[in-house]
DNA sequence: TTGTAATTCAACCATGTGGTTGAATATGCG
DNA sequence: CGCATATTCAACCACATGGTTGAATTACAA
């Protein structure tokens, strides 16, 4: 369908919605690798493994040095912020709903017992708590 | 290429790659919206519109109820969150890269005259600034 | 009941995607 | 130089994607 005029985004978003090209990142956050490196641990040709590369680099999420005949792939995290910028525009989305959740609950046992647990312990968003590990989002072995 | 074994993440930044579909979810961040409505500003025929709107379905990025004939549609914020979380994993990058310029500089001004500022002063990271309103990221009219 | 409105379905089409293989292009090394 | 190494290129293939149009389905309303 042509897809004149394609924004930036769509293409990073494009990138990472494949699991390869997710695993290279997540491999390219310990530091650099050469193409032949990222490509060793995925099933397939290197040729394949070099496009996905490619994908990454058309996206601004790596950036490629070449020295000699190997070439030095870096993580460029630039298009990963301006991504996770544009989903905390919905933030509040998955925020408010626990606030919803609770103002619900507390309505509904108005006249029950943990009333005053609740009111005591306002439960302030139950916490993603996993942002320094390694998420298990996105199979990254 | 069969794609056995698609992972959940995997169709949410796809679902995301589209311009089209982003819009959507922008309009649905305001209200629930019937699907003649999300497809209204889009240049499409409604079987187009209706086919991106399944695209969001499946990702889990939105649920629909039907009421009569008409389909009433509601963002379902669960897979943004995940996303955000996965792309958190790497925020250490984007703020990280801040703190070796501020390294670089201040090495490198050692006997200049600014160190006493960026000393008392860290910038600890200069903040993104603008989670609360729309980011202009996305096309999004 | 009859028509119209909301939505999907089905078939079709052009282009994109992810993979293959084999050849090409450099570069480093003995 | 001559060979191996690292990577890309080009052609090809199967299937997905995003769009179209016309018919089907279902529900409301006169």
């Amino acid at each position: 369908m042509v897809e004149l005029q394609t924004h930036p985004i769509d293409t990073v978003f494009h990138a990472l919605s494949d699991g390869t090209r997710r695993r290279m990142l997540r491999e390219l956050a310990q530091g650099e690798r050469t193409v032949s490196q990222l490509a060793e641990p995925h099933d397939m040709s290197l040729a394949a493994a070099s496009k996905h590369i490619k994908v990454l680099e058309g996206a601004g999420l790596i950036r490629r040095e070449i020295h000699g005949r190997t070439h030095l792939c870096r993580l460029e995290p630039g298009p990963l912020a301006t991504a996770h910028e544009w989903l905390t525009f919905y933030e509040r989305f998955w925020t408010n709903r626990l606030d919803i959740l609770e103002r619900l609950l507390r309505e509904e046992d108005a006249q029950k017992s943990a009333r005053d647990e609740l009111q005591k312990n306002p439960l302030k968003s139950p916490a993603p708590q996993k942002s320094e590990t390694e998420p298990e989002t996105g199979e990254d072995r």
